[in-house]
Formats: C-alpha cells, structure tokens, sequence
DNA sequence: AAATTAGACTAACAATTGTTAGTTTTACAA
DNA sequence: TTGTAAAACTAACAATTGTTAGTCTAATTT
C-alpha cells in the first residue's frame, strides 16, 4: 500500500464519520459516503473493505486511547480530584482531536457487529477505573457523600457528549476549556 | 376510533420507542418492530399512519412539555439557582415517565422529516429560556463566572441523557434523585 | 516506449426497506 | 345467530441497501 492509498483512506474514514456524526451510521448509505468523497459508491471498495470496517476502526480506535488513558491515570499517586482534572482534560483533548469518532463511539456502537463484545469490555473497563477514582475520592473525605453513580454518571455523561459543542467553541482555547470545565463539575456552578 | 384501537396504538409506540432506543430509528424496521409487538408488519398499519408519524408524535410531545415547562419556570419571580433546581426536576419528572422517549429526542431528531424545522423551533425556544437563568444567576452574583456555554452545556448534557442511567436506578427514590443530583449540579463533587 | 497497477467507472446482484391491496379471521352488537 | 367492523393475514410492489464483477483510464515503474 502506498501513501496516497493510505491517506484516500483516511480521507474516507474521516469524511464516514462526519457523516454518521450527522445521521447516526445506518442511516448513512455508501452512496452518501460516496458523493461525498466525489466517488461512485464502488470506487470506495478500491480503499477499505466493508462499511462495518469504517465504523468499527472508528469507535475501538478511540475507545483503546481512553481505556489506556485512563488506566495510566489512575495508577498515579495523586489524589483524587487530581485523578478527575486529568480524566476530564483527557476527554477534552481526544474530543478536540477527533469529535466526529466521538459521535460515533456515543452513538453508534450498538453497530459493531464482529467487535461488540470487545468494545463493552474497553468501556466497562474505563467506567471501573472511573468509578474508582470516584470511591477513593469520597473515601479520602475529598468528594461529596453522594451516590456514587449519581457522581459518576454526571461527570461522564458531561465529558462523553462534550463532542456537540466542542466543535462550535472554535473561539475558545483547549486549556481554558480544561479549567473552565474542571471548575464547573468539581466545584459546581453555584458561587 | 375505540378504546382498545387506541391502547393498541399506544403499546406500538410504546415498543417503538424502545426499540429506537436500543438501535436508533433508521436501525429499527417496521418488520423489527412488528416482531416485538408480535404480529406481521403489515398489520400495524391498522393502527399506525407511517414509520415517521410514531417518531414525530413521540419525540413532539416530549419536546413540547420540555419548552411549555422551562417557560412557566423562568417568568416565575424567584432566584437562579431555585429555577436551575425546577429545570432539573422537570427533567427528572419526565425522563421517568418516559425514558424511551427522551431516548428518541435526543438521538434521533435529525430523522424527523415534515417536523423537522418546528422541534428545532421548540429546542432553540428552551436553550434560550434556559441561558436566560444562567445569565442572570450570573449576574445576580449566584452563579459563578464560568463561560455561559460551558455551564449551560455541562448542565444540560447531565439532564438530557439522564435516560441512559435512571431506569437502571429503580431503587432510587423520584425525591431523593432530584435532591442528589442537584446538589452534584449545583455545589459540584468536591466537599 | 512498454508494462504494470491504482483507482475510477458502469452494471448488476440479492437482500431488505416501508407500504399497499386484497383477503380471511376474530370479536362484539343486533 | 347473523351482520358488521376491527384487526389480523398473505402477497406483492418499487425503491434502496451493501457489495461484487468486469472494464476502462490515467499514472507510475520498468
């Protein structure tokens, strides 16, 4: 394989996932995908092997740096809070990357077929390690005595869908995005 | 139009949506769909219109008790941070009694065709009203001085896919619920 | 210049889609 | 018991789906 075959491909892939950001995947045919890229729909076969290929390459993608990020995270010895400003400028720097594999990972993973097992397995690990951070937290006196899934899936839900807006927020710089949010989910919006 | 005709169109919007929910509407076929009512495909069409009419009536009715909400909340006469916790119990309130729903509306709203200019109406309506109490709870010195959008979004997000982890938290109690996650909203995580 | 190859094309496929037409069955009112 | 209407069924439709086969063209390598 070539280069310029390499980068038609990325070019594909990338074009798939602004695609399914807007439609959600099944609803974004190969010949959408096509005229997008200026192409019969055929032509594509020429660069990848199969729509399911697109999306599953996608999603694990993602779904492996977030689960190695985290796994780095938590082994650290700092404490909690530090732990969760780390994991939130995590997400925000992967969905600045990359926020239309972010849509597809949100929202289109119930269509991984040949890849779905070992995509629940990449997740329900992230959210273990996620979860620990979040006990540990409340055990050290650093986080509020609430539910923990409460805690946890506020956070999470914040971060995961941080990929709708991030993209309008051109404006804005990454660090002070990071601060910003930090300051909103750890400490409330409340003065 | 009898009372059994209606109960029957009822529990195939019902199963709709659930189906919707686990797929998303372009996933789910109106022989998928049949299936889990447990009849042909055909014969929903004795009692439904179309594909498109189940996905509009679930997600309108929906959208229109969110906006009719946040309007009564915001031209009452009490502070920011008492409106946010109102936004927040509505949310609450009607996620419970339709999860699958709200499902719907938060992800599958771009298939809406003929309907479609009228829910953005309905949405823009409401993330208005909404970035009204941020900005003068802001001003009001109750909240902190955090970029609107990023408070607004943060919040928001959290309430709009509430769906995903409320059914699951059946022994949580409607209350209990809606004071926890206030306070995570609000004061934050950190003690 | 000749040969090879990457990558576009047209045409077609088998399967699946939402929906309609027409018919039979079920259930209730008379 | 008979008549009527609701609601199920089978069969089919036209359109669309992902993908393959085979061909042509333009670029690159020899």
């Amino acid at each position: 394989m070539k280069k310029s075959t390499l980068s038609r491909k990325q070019e594909i892939y990338r074009i798939a996932a602004q695609l399914f950001k807007e439609k959600g995947y099944s609803a974004v045919t190969m010949r959408d995908l096509a005229a997008a890229v200026g192409v019969k729909a055929a032509s594509l076969y020429n660069h990848i092997t199969s729509k399911q290929q697109i999306l599953s390459e996608t999603i694990l993608h993602i779904a492996e740096q977030f689960t190695e990020g985290i796994e780095i995270i938590v082994q650290q010895d700092v404490d909690a809070i530090t732990k969760l400003k780390e994991v939130i400028a995590q997400h925000i720097s992967l969905t600045i990357d990359n926020p239309y594999g972010m849509a597809a990972l949100n929202n289109d993973w119930m269509h991984l077929e040949g890849k779905l097992d070992y995509y629940l397995e990449l997740r329900t690990r992230y959210e273990k390690r996620f979860r620990q951070i979040v006990i540990d937290g409340k055990k050290s006196g650093e986080l509020k005595e609430v539910h923990t899934e409460i805690l946890l899936y506020s956070i999470l839900t914040t971060l995961r869908n941080l990929y709708l807006w991030i993209p309008k927020k051109g404006e804005l710089k990454k660090e002070e995005l990071i601060e910003e949010l930090s300051i909103t989910l750890i400490q409330g919006v409340e003065k």
